[in-house]
DNA sequence: CAGCTTATGCCAACGCCATTGACATGGTTG
DNA sequence: CAACCATGTCAATGGCGTTGGCATAAGCTG
């Protein structure tokens, strides 16, 4: 097999497989990201991914180093297609409110790709670019670089965080997903009051809210908290 | 192989392996959670954890059906552990803060058994026991079940997502966090500053910040709205 | 203590998996 | 049009979770 991947703007001869189909990287991505989405976490292996696409499994070693290279691609491409579209109004707050729900939403979409690549650093090209936008949003906005940092780390953390836990939700596999849900009506709606009084008072509400998310709530006192330290800087250098 | 796992309570007959060693959940769970911090998620296959206990590898099934309930054990011991030798004080918020305040620590102590177990529910003993502490804590407070719930989820989502995150970033295998942190000093702290100029000026901040969690922030605000909602609740009935 | 039952551990085997090296083939280039 | 070599394929390796059948000894019964 290949010491080396070739990058993909460096290809030339594009040979077609067995099955027909022209190999790509974006193929493969796509690719990978529909058998995640129909099968869960346990669809996705080189051997069923080559037969999707109708490819000898180790064919895609000559686009990927490993398993580990091509999750790093689907997650670049999760922010990619969180941030695909996005354009600023200069309105800060509104900016940053519209990139994290973006992005929630991205993950949540493709709530097994979004497990499958929780908090990695892709260091690829969409993942730079969303960094960089959001660090302008916010120094667009007169804070000082100390202050960007600290809001940036939180917004960018606290994203991800909920990102990943709403979609885990989603993303289990279907067997440990009813399981999970026959936990909740199996064992919790049947607890004694007598030994878990709290539980047995709140099981109807508690079954109510679990599909919501709380992101959107957590994201609003970030952007309070962001207003207060601009608000800040302001008051003590009006000049800015 | 049994058809039934035996539940942990009705073994009578504890038989040695042929290494000697006497099985049992307890000593199962802790092992694997041994292997975990020591080799990564990768470390952890039924395999290698039958050779750590000195147990033919089949043997693990007369206590776990599977992988999968091997991994919810794993998740409760994890809660059990944030949770041993906590003590309500009877002051809300304080016991509330504890209570994110341990279950942080505790998934960042084993941040492999974190993300393994991410978001899953086990309905055993400890997680059970740890809803109806934290259940207890903001009904004691004298909010009405509605808020007690909105609240509830928010707490726990936030302090779970947080957990996981924080602990996704100390779990990676050596090979991918190496990966990972070089992508920092590789390609981000050499992005020119003509095509990324927000990056290029806060790299070092960014950098510095990178390793600490924003979650006890995060904690406060939660905490804030809280107490606010309590406020409301008192104003509306001064009788409660 | 002797005998029985059966829980428990062990063995061997199955069909997956990721990854690799050697080889075949056909696109591109000169 | 010919040669090169990037790309796809094949076959093999070693590891994985899981299972059925079997041996053995723990604890009960008398």
């Amino acid at each position: 097999m290949a010491k080396e991947v070739v990058p993909e703007a460096a290809r030339k001869r594009r040979k077609p497989t067995k099955a027909g189909v022209v190999l790509s990287e974006q193929l493969i991505v796509e690719t990978a990201m529909r058998l995640l989405q129909q099968s869960g976490r346990e669809g996705l292996t080189v051997r069923r991914l080559g037969a999707a696409l109708g490819a000898d499994p180790s064919s895609l070693y000559r686009y990927f180093r490993g398993a580990d290279d091509l999750t790093l691609a689907i997650a670049d491409e999760l922010i990619g297609r969180a941030m695909r579209g996005w354009e600023a109004t200069g309105d800060w707050r509104a900016d940053l409110r519209e990139l994290g729900m973006r992005i929630h939403s991205a993950y949540l979409a493709h709530p097994q790709a979004a497990v499958l690549t929780a908090s990695r650093v892709s260091g690829r090209a969409n993942e730079i670019d969303a960094d960089e936008v959001i660090l302008g949003v916010l120094r667009s906005a007169g804070l000082p670089d100390r202050e960007v940092v600290r809001i940036y780390h939180a917004f960018i953390d606290q994203t991800l965080a909920f990102a990943v836990l709403d979609a885990a939700g989603l993303a289990l596999p279907p067997a440990a997903r009813a399981a999970d849900e026959a936990v909740w009506h199996a064992t919790y709606a049947r607890l004694p009051a007598e030994t878990h009084p709290n539980i047995a008072a709140t099981v109807p509400l508690l079954v109510a809210r679990m599909n919501n998310s709380a992101y959107p709530t957590a994201l609003d006192m970030l952007l309070d908290n962001a207003a207060a330290a601009i608000a800040r800087a302001r008051a003590a250098d009006p000049g800015a």
